[in-house]
DNA sequence: CCGAAATTTTGTCCTAGACAAATTATCCAT
DNA sequence: ATGGATAATTTGTCTAGGACAAAATTTCGG
């Protein structure tokens, strides 16, 4: 299998890397070190495109790119697992169960895993099924892409499947028609979802009003979309990849662009860091999510 | 509502042009022309972003940036709507019901049109329903968002809907166990998922073992997915919208990349354009993809 | 041992030039 | 006129190296 090289533009897609990243880790710590083509253009051969994704990988989990760089690479594959960040503590015995849930995934058994969901949703009701399974599955998800035991198309799996699970538990739902109205969305370059269906699922539970519209909404379309359908409460996800340093800035914008008597609320692992914010509302967990709700409808009888 | 200005990285990231193409528009023709900031840095006022999208918006439809630069703000919404590129032409007498199943989602009632496509869903059957009311209803939906009918966030409510009603008419057939397994996902940058989503559909209805991994693969994980799974096909999904120069050079990478023994199926209106290729299928109907999988298992008894 | 100040690291933005691929215009021969 | 080759333009992407601010780390003083 003869793999060919990698244009700059594609190694920006595959890694995540920008093209400014890297063109400046080259300059000053020599790596990547790609070949050029005829037109003087870089060419990267595919085992440092490899290289590259690895580091990602390895900077997710708080490594900083200057060390890694010069380590080399056998280390590199060892310093995997051990993230920077503490690990949550298991809850308790269900640890093994959802263990077992992952290891289906793993043996690529897609069958298998949405229908042992599917029993678990019909004993646990759907509100613990989503704080207490997909939840923690999903932590887990990620905890087991960071140390490697899990392939990026496993991860891709586990989430299409488990959406499937929430968006078909979500229509079985009776309409919401009572207030308030949230509108679920995502900004930009977000495309984790699976935060955004977890929320709808609690908040269709207790008969909110949800409008759904994916992800990836440039902002003046969520000012325009809140306006258009009336809408109470704005409802952000923002994953753990998601670069820390725009957030702030990026809430605040929306801040300004949304209908005053409109509602913001941001949640997900990436505003967990945050400090505060005038005229948004950061919901980290869920049950805060919940609390919020409650808080709102108490406040318009 | 005093709207904020945009830095650089937020005008990419809302209208898709890229930071080297809004400077150098800015270079040749003078538009964009952002302020400065403090630190001598880009500064893009809300209504140039605004304009931004419309050209976008009609380069998209076939039209040029220099013309489309060089003519006045009130011209250019006069000239969305007359797209480039002819209309496919109505069907039949269907259109009204089309039309009318736009509309509840132009009224902003979610509920009613779930419940409209679920009964058309029992009428047509998987089959028709997918060829017949979901892929014709998903062009005018991309027709109506180039004439300005519909705003994007109609366009993003319509197609969480559509995506949902899918995914739950998928889930209730019996689960594929039968050749070939097929792995449905689409490149990075690519997240439109909807032709994906109807093509499992004809695919299960089929029996065939689908494997779906969702959007925005890296070339080389899709590379292992494909070992790892065992496929017999991987199918990717274009839309439109996709840059048309990346995709040749895409796919033959990826052909590289594959398994020999796996065959490369490509779909989606975004190949439409493309010449044949070494080692790839193109399948711009779903009649030749439903097609291509007939001659499939004749070939593999 | 803790908190403030100095230092290093790192990502993003800047300018301005170059070039190839795609598109459009021109021209010549049939 | 019409088809097809050639020339001119348009357009996106790439290159180089410099600059700077925010974040993270280290050093220093109490």
């Amino acid at each position: 299998m003869n793999i060919p090289d990698f244009g700059i533009a594609a190694v920006e897609r595959d890694t995540g890397l920008s093209k400014d990243v890297l063109r400046v880790w080259e300059r000053r710590y020599g790596f990547p070190a790609p070949c050029r083509d005829a037109n003087g253009e870089r060419s990267y051969p595919a085992e440092q495109v490899e290289r590259l994704r690895l580091i990602k990988r390895l900077m997710d989990q708080g490594h900083r790119p200057g060390k890694l760089i010069a380590t080399a690479t056998e280390e590199l594959s060892g310093l995997a697992g051990r993230s920077l960040v503490p690990r949550a503590a298991g809850e308790n015995g269900e640890v093994e169960q959802l263990g077992a849930l992952l290891a289906l995934i793993k043996q690529r058994d897609g069958a298998a895993y949405q229908q042992a969901m599917q029993q678990r949703l019909a004993r646990q009701g759907l509100q613990r099924f989503v704080q207490d399974s997909v939840a923690p599955l999903t932590r887990r998800v990620g905890e087991a892409w960071e140390d490697g035991s899990f392939e990026i198309f496993d991860e891709h799996l586990f989430t299409e499947l488990t959406k499937r699970l929430l968006r078909q538990a979500i229509a079985t739902l009776p309409v919401g028609r009572s207030r308030p109205r949230i509108l679920l969305t995502s900004v930009p370059d977000e495309q984790h979802v699976l935060g955004l269906l977890m929320a709808e699922a609690l908040f269709a539970l207790e008969g909110a009003d949800c409008i759904p519209l994916g992800a990836q909404m440039p902002l003046l379309e969520i000012g325009r979309a809140a306006s258009a359908h009336r809408t109470d409460i704005v409802a952000l996800s923002f994953s753990v990849a998601f670069p820390q340093r725009q957030i702030a800035v990026l809430l605040q914008q929306l801040r300004m662009v949304l209908p005053p008597e409109a509602a913001l609320w941001a949640g997900g692992a990436g505003i967990q860091r945050l400090v505060k914010l005038d005229g948004v509302d950061l919901l980290p967990t869920f049950d805060m999510a919940l609390a919020a709700l409650a808080d709102w409808r108490a406040a318009h009888p």
